[in-house]
DNA sequence: GACCTATATGCCGGTTAACGATATATGTAG
DNA sequence: CTACATATATCGTTAACCGGCATATAGGTC
């Protein structure tokens, strides 16, 4: 699962909301930073409905303009957290990776080293 | 940043190793879920030496065969720690969200209710 | 000797997803 | 009347991943 993707589900968690509305959610959720394009907002609605990972909640016709309400599915809940709670494991694994101190190993290619290295080179 | 990227960040973030190493190390890191292709290494590997994010840190032969072995570079290190923070922060989101018990809101479309929509619905 | 597995690197074609651009349409503000 | 916010949708391009294939050596099993 790719980022847009994730971002689309996550603000799907909360509340059912339609697909201009997703826009805006997912630029509060980033702080501004992602910018979502319709072309990538359609095509991954499209195929999230595909999956049954989401689903239409409304349809409605609002001031002449159509508007279309998505919401998590029970399988989009469920998909979103086990990728949540992954991207949690993955990233505090990479945290904690970049905490070694490398430099304490220079001077002791010892234990320490053997550990680190372990299955990586006979 | 897609997933097998992070993860090939992941495992050079506390070690030099070479493309074979880091697929046993992937797969490690991600308890045996992740079979990453050579396709998908090699690839990537080319692609992070262009962006400057890993470097060659030694080109040997052992035992007949050729070993490269690829290491992060001070880049590197920067774009997975924003990477990795910026992960937790929307797995942090996701799961916030998630927990939100909608059951509550529907007997009481009041005020928590118009605080979540905030900048949804006019 | 034949076969399989592990080690090790690399290319190629297909598929998928994201992306930017564009199109359409209405209501509101200046 | 121009511009912007709202709202949905399609199209072509690009980027990345993926599976499969190729190549090569070393070591163990039958």
């Amino acid at each position: 699962m790719q980022e847009p993707t994730l971002l689309l589900l996550t603000a799907l968690a909360d509340a059912p909301r339609h697909g201009y509305a997703l826009i805006q959610e997912i630029s509060e959720i980033s702080d501004g930073r992602v910018k979502m394009r319709t072309g990538t907002l359609y095509g991954a609605l499209d195929r999230l409905l595909q999956q049954g990972l989401i689903e239409v909640a409304a349809e409605e016709i609002v001031d002449g303009r159509a508007r279309r309400t998505y919401a998590l599915t029970g399988s989009g809940r469920t998909a979103l957290a086990t990728e949540a709670e992954r991207l949690r494991t993955v990233a505090a694994e990479a945290e904690r990776r970049l905490a070694t101190v490398r430099s304490a190993l220079k001077g002791k290619p010892g234990t320490a080293l053997r550990t680190l290295m372990r299955g990586s080179f006979a």
